[in-house]
DNA sequence: CGTGTTTAAGTCAATATGACCTTTAGGGGT
DNA sequence: ACCCCTAAAGGTCATATTGACTTAAACACG
């Protein structure tokens, strides 16, 4: 890079990372994944897992990377997009990080093993680290904050709640996603009427699911809309 | 800033900038704030105010800094809310520049005057733009495009229309915002009815306006909700 | 072959929506 | 004063959607 404005006092070249709100739900919870930091600064302490922008890749092909490095999760399998960045100059102590927070949505992940800064990564409960309000590293807690409330919106206009289901799956299924992620309970006859009559939301597959006990459950897969019209709204009530 | 990582070949500092997407509306139609680079590269080249986030300011007071120095506009009067990041490699032909870019809504505001950077400054129609599809320097028609739809939705379920009025408004005034961003037509009985029945986005001031022939209107600002609830949905059709 | 359980489908009153129409309150002209 | 034009404000009505609730269907198991 050249040295084109070096003589000037007032700008300053910056490190820019991506940090990763990935969500899945298991066990009925909506849950995020944290590492435990293995350098510094912050060391020891949960974290959304992240880390530096590469030379030649995009924000998202580094978001990508370090799904892989520090989850070993391949994103090829789960939803991910852009939530915002984070630039205050006193969240590093380092100096002038700007992170590019994503959000990632994906089925029921399995256990991810630790990376290269992190001593380990584990599934933690969304409620009740929002609950505790402590202990992330950096902003993070912040940039969850904000990625649940992106969560919550993104499902009822958009059918990003199929993210969080297999590749078919059941709409007893699919309204459990908004159940978890709402804390609410929905009727379950309603929740049928509406996904079914918003065009392109899901498709039947045609196959069916034996449930344990009880009717079999016919199998839908995400259907080529992704902006739900009408959406889903929720809060006016949807049910009990 | 200390020199961790300085031997990593992948890693690079990075410069970071803001850039702004500033709409109002003039004449009926979306205006755009543009400015002619004053500076390499795309010297003479349209492109969004914007410039280099400072040492110690947040990204927003970047934003607003920038909004001041290159179009003269105080940020106090206007919405403004983060967009996205936008960092591909290629984006900048000087190295590595990830930009923050930002929205900020106003009402009719005055001519803008050139800044340090900006050769002169003027507003812009941006269906004109969209149409032309050229000419913006680096990804701003991009970033442009990207603005646009998030307009768009955002007065779908927010009351960011309300930002493109004065302190206080007819309700015709309000429904045009709508129809000119929209691009469609809007039953005035009907956008009234939704209006008035959604809680917390208008309230009345007891004033009224003359306009200059017919029925004098009443004035209205804004109300205590950001979110609506329920939206005003377009495409499902408010009207003829 | 009942029973429990879950999915699927139906009912119905209350509400919201889209397309109109009517009335009201000005201003300007004659 | 009176009429006419215009835009706001308010009303009507058939249709669509919603929320709450009920009923029917399809299995597994004993």
């Amino acid at each position: 890079m050249d040295d084109w404005l070096k003589d000037s006092v007032e700008v300053e070249a910056s490190w820019v990372t991506v940090d990763l709100a990935i969500f899945t739900i298991r066990d009925d919870r909506l849950m995020v994944l944290l590492i435990e930091r293995g350098v510094e600064p912050f060391l020891g302490r949960p974290a959304l897992p992240g880390g530096y922008v590469q030379k030649n890749e995009t924000l998202r092909d580094g978001a990508l990377r370090e799904l892989w490095e520090e989850a070993g999760i391949d994103g090829g399998r789960l939803h991910l997009e852009q939530l915002g960045a984070y630039g205050d100059p006193q969240r590093d102590p380092r100096g002038r990080v700007v992170t590019i927070a994503y959000l990632a949505l994906g089925p029921d992940l399995p256990a991810p093993v630790g990376g290269t800064d992190a001593r380990r990564a584990y599934w933690a409960s969304v409620s009740q680290l929002m609950a505790e309000a402590k202990g992330l590293a950096f902003d993070h807690l912040a940039i969850l904050s904000d990625a649940l409330e992106e969560v919550r919106r993104k499902i009822e206009y958009t059918a990003a709640a199929t993210a969080f289901c297999g590749e078919s799956f059941t709409l007893s299924e699919l309204r459990t996603v908004y159940e978890v992620i709402w804390g609410e309970g929905l009727d379950p006859s309603n929740f049928r009427r509406k996904v079914l009559n918003t065009v392109g939301f899901v498709e039947s597959t045609g196959e069916r699911w034996h449930p344990p006990t009880g009717r079999p459950a016919g199998l839908y897969r995400r259907g080529s809309a992704w902006l739900l019209s009408p959406p889903l709204l929720r809060g006016t009530g949807n049910g009990a």
